[in-house]
DNA sequence: CCGAGCGCGTGACACCTGTCATGCCGATCG
DNA sequence: CGATCGGCATGACAGGTGTCACGCGCTCGG
C-alpha cells in the first residue's frame, strides 16, 4: 500500500483527485492539505510515502515546500501536479530534487502511474513539458529584474516601485529595460507576460 | 439516476471529478468533453439532466457554451464549476439562465448538493462569490474598452492595435484612459489586471 | 420634437517610459 | 595580478503614454 498525501488549495479538487486515487487498490490518501506552509507538519505526522503538491497554493508554493522537504531530508517522494506547465516551474522542481512533474490536462491513469514510479525510485516527467523546458533554456532573469516585474506587472506605478526598493525611478525602468531585451519583448506589459507564461517569475 | 455531462479542459481533473462523482449512488456521468465546443453536440447525443461547465475551454468557453445551450432550448440544467469566482463570470452565468455555480474551492460535497438542487428546479450559489459580485456590481466597460485592453494586456503595441482595430493611436490611448478612470487604475497594466480579476474582459 | 446622455473617434499637450552611455563593485580566470 | 564579465545603479534624451477638450451620431424620455 502506497500512503499519499495531497496539497492542493482548492478543496473541491483536491477531494475529486483524492476519490480518483481511491479507486486504485495499492494506493491511499492518508492526509490532505490545502495550504503550502501546512505540508512538512503534516508530512511529519502522517509519514506518507509520496506526497503530491500542487504550485498554486496560499502560504507557501508547492515548489518552495518541496524544497523546504527536501532540505529537511524528509523520506518521502514529491510528486508535483499543476495546471501549467511552465519550463520554469519543471526546473525548479528538478532542483528541489522532486522526482514526479504530471500537468493536470494529462491523461486521467497518469498521476496513479507516476506515483507508483517514484515511489519505486524512479522519476516521471510529461514528455511534452520537459521538452518545452529544455527548449525554453534557463531563466534569463536575474533577481532584481524578477522582482521589479512582479510588482509592474500587478499595476504598480514605477514611482511607487522605486520608493518600495529604495531605487531612483530611472534604475527601475532600466531593469525592465534589460527584461524586456532578454525576454524579446518591447514593452513591460508584454515582458510581464511572458515572463509569468515561462514560470520565470 | 441523475445523468451528468461533464466538461473541463484538464483531462486528469475532469476523470478526478467523474470519481467523485461516481461515490454518489443517485448520479452517472453519462459523457465526458475536454472543450467547450463539443458541449452542444454531447447534450444532444446524450440527453443529460445536468451539464457540469468549466468556464475556461479550449474551442468555446463555458459561459458561452451555456449562453448557447439556452438559447437552443435545450432540457438539460446548468451548473457551472470553476477555478475563478469572478464576479462578472457570475453575472454573466445568472443572464445565461445557469443555476449552479460552484467554486473549485468549495467543500467536496457541494457539487453533487449543487446538482441535485438544479436538477430539482432549484437554484445553487455560493454565498460568498454572489455576495462578491452583488459588491462588485455591472461590468462598467464597453466593448471596445474590453476590445482594447483585452490586447493591451498580452503586450501588444499601442500602434499594433490601433492598425488592428483601424484606429488612430490617439484613439486607443484614449479608450485605455477610460478604462482606466472607470477602474480606478491609473496605468494599462493595472486597468487589465483588476478587469481580468472581476471577469470584466 | 429636442435636449440630455452615451458611446465612438480624434488631435494636442504634459508627463511617463524605454534606451543608451556610463560608472562601481565583486567574481572568475588565464 | 590584471583583464574581463555580469549584476547593480544612475541620469539624460527621445519617443510612447495618459489626459483633456472637442465633435459626431444614436437613442431615450420629457
Amino acid at each position: 500500500m502506497i500512503r499519499v498525501l495531497l496539497a492542493d488549495d482548492e478543496h473541491l479538487i483536491r477531494g475529486a483527485v483524492a476519490a480518483l486515487l481511491g479507486l486504485e487498490a495499492d494506493l491511499e490518501v492518508v492526509a490532505e492539505v490545502g495550504r503550502g506552509d501546512e505540508v512538512a507538519a503534516a508530512v511529519a505526522r502522517h509519514d506518507p510515502d509520496v506526497a503530491v503538491l500542487d504550485i498554486e497554493m496560499p502560504g507557501l508554493d508547492g515548489l518552495t515546500a518541496a524544497e523546504e522537504l527536501n532540505a529537511s531530508g524528509a523520506r518521502c517522494a514529491v510528486c508535483i501536479l499543476t495546471s501549467f506547465g511552465r519550463p520554469g516551474y519543471l526546473r525548479r522542481a528538478m532542483a528541489a530534487g522532486v522526482r514526479g512533474f504530471v500537468a493536470k490536462d494529462a491523461p486521467t491513469q497518469e498521476l496513479a502511474a507516476a506515483i507508483r514510479k517514484i515511489h519505486g525510485g524512479g522519476r516521471y516527467l510529461d514528455a511534452e513539458l520537459a521538452a518545452g523546458a529544455m527548449a525554453a533554456g534557463d531563466n534569463p532573469l536575474t533577481e532584481r529584474e524578477r522582482e521589479i516585474l512582479r510588482l509592474t506587472g500587478t499595476g504598480t506605478e514605477t514611482a511607487r516601485v522605486a520608493a518600495l526598493l529604495h531605487l531612483s525611478e530611472g534604475t527601475v525602468r532600466n531593469y525592465l529595460s534589460a527584461a524586456m531585451a532578454k525576454l524579446g519583448e518591447s514593452n513591460r506589459v508584454g515582458a510581464f507576460q511572458t515572463a509569468r507564461e515561462m514560470g520565470w517569475i
